[in-house]
DNA sequence: CAAGCATATGCAACTTTTTGCATAATACAT
DNA sequence: ATGTATTATGCAAAAAGTTGCATATGCTTG
């Protein structure tokens, strides 16, 4: 069970909000490890029986008041001990590859569809982690080394949409026939 | 949730049992569906319910007997009605990259210890899938066109395992100090 | 002949995740 | 005024997934 861990690591970086660590985990490290605001706010009550963060409520003037939360000294030993074990290897499940799968039940049409949303979908996510990585490049040199390690999990991120948008590529020369991987050329 | 599916798109192309079904989520599919042998099982039993698949018991002399299953009509509708569905955005879980984005609490030779471990199961899991290419190209052409939209669905699984093997260097580089990606140059 | 391995199936308990709903403050547009 | 969006929090039920256990056949290896 990651999901805890992940929100120990985060605030460990960053004291912040359910709503925030939500937004976080949504954004550029979505692709890492993704999740709900329910979850989150499920499991920040846990950590916080557990004694692993506590929060201050903070009044706002302009939105609703928040809960800012920040790791404590045990939920740093809690976090320090997951990280000392090997980590757990990903499940991976990708709905739309069960269609590309039987493709061949479904029409040219259909499946050109499917494709294009594919590809919006992870072009506008290349997009986001792009502009993410410029604004990191521009930023100073300390804020750089406190999160290189961070940026590097986001350039997998990058790299793994790069790898989508060139076989989605493909994908669609073979669906137009002007290719078959297969057939020695 | 697109696990019944997922079993429906397998059993369309080919008919099996479930251990077979297991066995073939943990190979060339495992990198968009994974699952384990009970769930499978629990599946195939509601699956029967619904009357989306039927089997036969098959008695084999060197093995226990085995319910081979195929899917019905009724099922095949179903898996119709689904496709025809846009597919759900995939949640991405990558306990590794929680380690990873924590990795300035963790020692160099920690970190140097689980890329590794991560460099060996990619480099297996690309070995296998290009086994299977190789095999997949030496078919008779019948085969070959058969296979073609599941060959590309593992065409994708190829891309990825190798781009995070190009991304493991790049990490190993910035573990090492040769190279910060940050700065300039 | 015992131990381990591959084949083959499955139940039960538990944990995790998802989905639907609910509330409330403020801002901004129609 | 009314609707919509953003911020901010959360409960409850249902669905899905994981883990531990259990059983049985038959083959191979020591």
């Amino acid at each position: 069970m990651s999901l805890p861990h992940a929100i120990l690591a985060l605030l460990d970086f960053e004291k912040s909000s359910g709503y925030d660590l939500a937004k976080r985990f949504n954004s550029s490290i979505s692709f890492f490890w993704s999740t709900t605001h329910q979850q989150v706010y499920r499991e920040l009550g846990k950590l916080t029986e557990k004694g692993w963060v506590e929060f201050e409520s903070v009044s706002q003037s302009e939105k609703p008041d928040k809960k800012v939360y920040h790791i404590t000294e045990a939920g740093h030993d809690a976090l320090l001990d997951w990280l000392n074990k090997p980590a757990p290897a990903a499940r991976f499940k990708e709905p739309m590859l069960i269609k590309l799968f039987a493709g061949r039940l479904l029409s040219r049409e259909a499946l050109h569809e499917e494709v294009d949303a594919h590809e919006n979908r992870h072009r506008k996510t290349l997009g986001y982690y792009r502009e993410v990585e410029q604004r990191l490049k521009a930023a100073p040199g300390e804020v750089k080394r406190r999160y290189l390690l961070p940026y590097m999990t986001m350039r997998l991120g990058i790299r793994l949409e790069e790898a989508w948008l060139e076989w989605i590529q493909e994908v669609r020369e073979v669906l137009n026939e002007q290719k078959d991987p297969l057939q020695k050329d």
